[in-house]
RNA sequence: GCGGGAGUGGCGGAAUUGGCAGACGCGCUAGACUUAGGAUCUAGUGAGCAGUGCUCGUGGGGGUUCAAAUCCCUUCUCCCGCACCA
């Protein structure tokens, strides 16, 4: 260990600073009118036990955010907490026995200490825990207001049920091929009685208001666009011959006198009506169980085979009164539109698939504007594109747009059907049968029915000793003391719900808890909620584009309509960051290429380990973990250490240094470099968050340094101007690397603390040269470099580069037809 | 199938407005200092021809332009999201 002596002591400069930045509490925030705000936020982790590098990564980024937002004058809001409640916490008590409460804790005691070794600067005295009764007191205060509003309901529902988990999910919950995000397990349906939140009355304006988001990923914006899935249309009115009303959706309403069947899901509720007691009763029965039995993953598949069956029964098509069969099939959804549908086979791929294996007819009703005319016979392809109606009565000759807006009018006017918006997005189911979650507030009573929780009342505590059966039950169904209650309205014996809500619920609306997180008797405060929000930026994984991100946004709005808060929009800016890969593959046990954020803190510090990670790749982007870059960054770090401590003692004496002197071309040169640097440390971090450009151009800054002071004697060195550069640097490094900053902050001869000082500003009179490199080209290929005045005019560059060697070589014997100049940049002759 | 992103040295990546391709870092090569080097410093490092210049070069092909990693057309590969949405 004998080269310790010679590396920089991170251990004991990061553990002290740590200490002494908790002490002064130097993170602290309180709202204050003399600075303009600035929220930064990160979402807040699962205390899952131990940080991995992606915590790192994400709590870095905002980090850099944060203190350089600070040091730029604002008044920075940067919290942190937990995301507390969960299922991991049941699953570790069953396995090992310890209450999901005690678990919870001990995780979070052991990833604060992990936080705080990173150096970060959170306001401390903020931390929440959505799983600590101050906090979920105020989710169920939530889910009332919710339920007061008519927005919070129970209903029954064919619900996604994850048999591994054991408990039930919202439709945003279930990823890929049907199945479940936490586990994996392909989930199923099951009818349950359940509480939703009524998120599809927000459908619109969740989906409109992203546009007021420029400063979100386009990414994140398309998958909330198509989640929500908006597309207008008609529901027409079909009707069976017996006078049942089947109601179809559709966007094709032009195509209507094209519908030859109509089909109806396996589900629908008429289906039993029509078949039974007729022949077709047995074998429709049948399929529609056969179809039922499938999973997740054979029921939405593209590959699966369109299949049905005829119900013997017929439906009126009401435009033009045609008799037409009525089909179960395979394809149709349940859960979209109606669940029935008109078929087109000419207009529908499916449809015409449909059609052709069963031998319905074709119908075409539109005919391309240009090109051939379609056949009924010879059409191999359905014609989905827009085009001219035809056969369609009142609509015939007129182009799609035209027909469409025609035809809905005539079906309003005769009471057809209506002109209908119809949405992919279904309510947000928050029941789980979990144990380990916020309570649902709510009192089933025989005589008064569903009571809520008078808030009074709240917090409805979670016991938190219990014990897990093995039958994958909440514990709240065994706990006759959480279980019975006296109904708020009659006071008669009544039961307590037992189910717990998402715990996307509790984290939809923590950001507003972190503006006045000691709060006793309302949720937040509404003037520091209105101070602080809305968040400017947030920083956290693209995996809760949808989920997380479209929660929050309709809490927000939930709580602005009830006049809680005045934002529409809880995230102005939106920073998605990419994954931290080992051998290209996301770091995992199961893969053995885990590498512990511990580890490398012990082994080189958390300056090595925040500077590695914002410099081996821009933030959005995946970024690959490289156990030798992260050495490059350690050695960079001691070659900064080198350089000052070297001259600490000369430095410190040194006060004025605001006005310096510059006599040499050496250093007006490595001044120009200064200021330069610090224009695109600014920049890259301010206009592009492009951490990995700006520590580049530090170290090239470093390296400047180094060339200065190599190329002049010692005793010639202007101090003054290395005063200058080391303060440059060390705050500019300050929010990459926090302790090495503020250690060699105060060897300068500062006081701490260096995360005080405001950010350097660079001189524009500083950046200017007289003397200029350009290039020379012929035809577009460099051949040549001079150096000129930036005065110099054009003529005069066009001779001088005439002049060049090379230039000459190039141009002998051929005509020079063009010369274009760039000022300052170059010049290329065009020649033949 | 639809939508989005990406493709640049041995590797991570840079090139911000169409103007020097490869900044910065890793790795590698040689040298210096050294008892030693997994420390530090110096020089070099896209490929080829070769000796200081030339040719080629940003997934492939074509085009626009005085000039293209950047713009247009076309094509291939990889990653992510959605996927019978009527």
């Amino acid at each position: 260990m004998q080269q310790m002596g010679k590396r920089y002591n991170f251990e004991e400069i990061e553990s002290r600073w740590q200490k002494y930045w908790e002490d002064k509490k130097l993170y602290k925030t309180v709202e204050r009118e003399d600075k303009e705000k600035y929220y930064v936020l990160e979402m807040f982790p699962y205390p899952s036990g131990a940080l991995h590098m992606g915590h790192v990564r994400n709590y870095s980024i905002g980090d850099v955010v944060a203190r350089f937002k600070r040091m730029q004058g604002y008044n920075v809001l940067h919290p942190m907490g937990w995301d507390a409640f969960g299922l991991p916490a049941e699953n570790a008590a069953i396995k090992h026995g310890t209450p999901p409460s005690q678990w919870t804790w001990q995780n979070i005691a052991n990833m604060k200490q992990q936080l705080k070794t990173l150096g970060l600067s959170y306001d401390w005295d903020r931390e929440i825990a959505t799983c600590h009764p101050d906090y979920y007191r105020w989710t169920q205060w939530i889910f009332l207001q919710l339920y007061h509003n008519g927005l919070a309901y129970k209903a029954k529902a064919p619900v996604n049920w994850c048999p591994s988990c054991c408990t039930v999910l919202a439709n945003e919950q279930v990823v890929g091929e049907g199945r479940c995000e936490r586990c994996g397990t392909i989930v199923k349906k099951r009818d349950l009685e359940q509480w939703f939140f009524r998120i599809t009355n927000y459908a619109e304006e969740l989906l409109r208001d992203l546009d007021k988001l420029p400063g979100w990923p386009e990414k994140v914006k398309i998958m909330q666009r198509n989640w929500i899935g908006r597309s207008e249309g008609v529901e027409i009115n079909f009707r069976t011959e017996e006078g049942d009303p089947i109601p179809v959706f559709t966007t094709r309403h032009d195509t209507v006198f094209g519908a030859t069947y109509l089909v109806l899901a396996p589900e629908h509720p008429l289906v039993e009506k029509l078949i039974r007691g007729t022949e077709f009763e047995k074998p429709v029965r049948e399929f529609v169980e056969k179809v039922r039995q499938m999973d997740y993953i054979q029921r939405t598949s593209t590959e699966l085979e369109k299949e049905g069956m005829f119900t013997g029964a017929y439906a009126v098509n009401p435009l033009n009164n045609e008799k037409i069969p009525i089909w179960v099939a395979n394809y149709v959804l349940m859960e979209y539109g109606t669940g029935a549908v008109m078929a087109v086979p000419a207009h529908d791929q499916r449809d015409l698939e449909f059609a052709k294996k069963y031998g319905l007819p074709i119908k075409i009703v539109v005919q391309p504007k240009e090109g051939e005319k379609l056949d009924e016979g010879s059409l191999k392809e359905a014609f989905a594109e827009e085009g001219i109606s035809v056969n369609s009565g009142l609509i015939s000759g007129l182009p799609t747009a035209e027909a469409k807006e025609k035809i809905a009018d005539y079906i309003e006017e005769k009471g057809l059907g209506k002109r209908k918006v119809n949405y992919r997005l279904k309510d947000w189911l928050i029941s789980r049968q979990r144990y380990w979650g916020a309570p649902i507030p709510i009192i089933y009573c025989d005589r008064c029915g569903i009571v809520p929780v008078p808030e009074k009342d709240l917090p409805v505590y979670l016991p938190e000793d219990v014990e897990f059966k093995p039958t994958g039950e909440s514990p709240l169904k065994y706990r006759s003391d959480f279980l019975n209650t006296t109904c708020p309205e009659c006071g008669g014996s009544a039961v307590r719900e037992t189910d717990t809500m998402d715990t996307f619920v509790c984290s939809s609306w923590y950001f507003l808890r972190y503006t006045s997180p000691h709060e006793k008797d309302r949720p937040f405060d509404k003037e520091k909620v209105d101070y602080w929000m809305n968040v400017d930026q947030y920083i956290g994984g693209v995996e809760h584009a949808i989920l997380h991100l479209m929660y929050a946004r309709f809490l927000t709005k939930v709580l602005r309509d009830l006049g809680y808060v005045s934002v529409d929009e809880p995230f102005q800016n939106l920073l998605t960051q990419g994954m931290v890969l080992k051998d290209g593959a996301k770091m995992s046990k199961s893969k053995g290429n885990v590498v512990t954020p511990e580890e490398i803190i012990s082994e080189y510090g958390a300056d090595t380990a925040r500077l590695f990670i914002l410099f081996a790749a821009p933030p959005e982007r995946d970024l690959e973990w490289s156990d030798e870059a992260v050495e490059g960054c350690y050695r960079f770090l001691n070659r900064v250490w080198r350089l000052v401590t070297r001259y600490t003692d000369d430095l410190k004496e040194i006060r004025d240094y605001n006005e310096i002197l510059l006599n040499t071309s050496e250093e007006k040169n490595f001044n120009r470099l200064m200021h330069a640097t610090i224009k695109k440390v600014t920049e890259d971090i301010e206009k592009r968050f492009n951490f990995n450009t700006a520590i580049s151009a530090v170290m090239e800054f470093v390296n400047g340094t180094y060339d200065y002071i190599e190329n002049t004697q010692s005793e010639n060195l202007n101090l003054p101007l290395l005063k200058k550069a080391f303060t440059n640097l060390i705050l500019l490094m300050a929010p990459f690397t926090p302790h090495i900053a503020e250690e060699l902050w105060v060897r300068i001869g500062n006081e701490p603390s260096v995360h005080e000082q405001s950010w350097p500003k660079y001189d524009e009179e500083a950046l200017k040269t007289q003397m200029v490199t350009m290039i020379v080209q012929v035809n577009g290929k460099v051949r040549g470099r001079m150096e000129v005045s930036v005065d110099t005019s054009e003529e005069e560059i066009k001779e001088k580069a005439m002049e060049l060697e090379n230039v000459k070589n190039h141009i002998k014997g051929k005509k020079v037809l063009k010369a274009i100049v760039v000022p300052n940049k170059l010049v290329n002759f065009v020649v033949k």
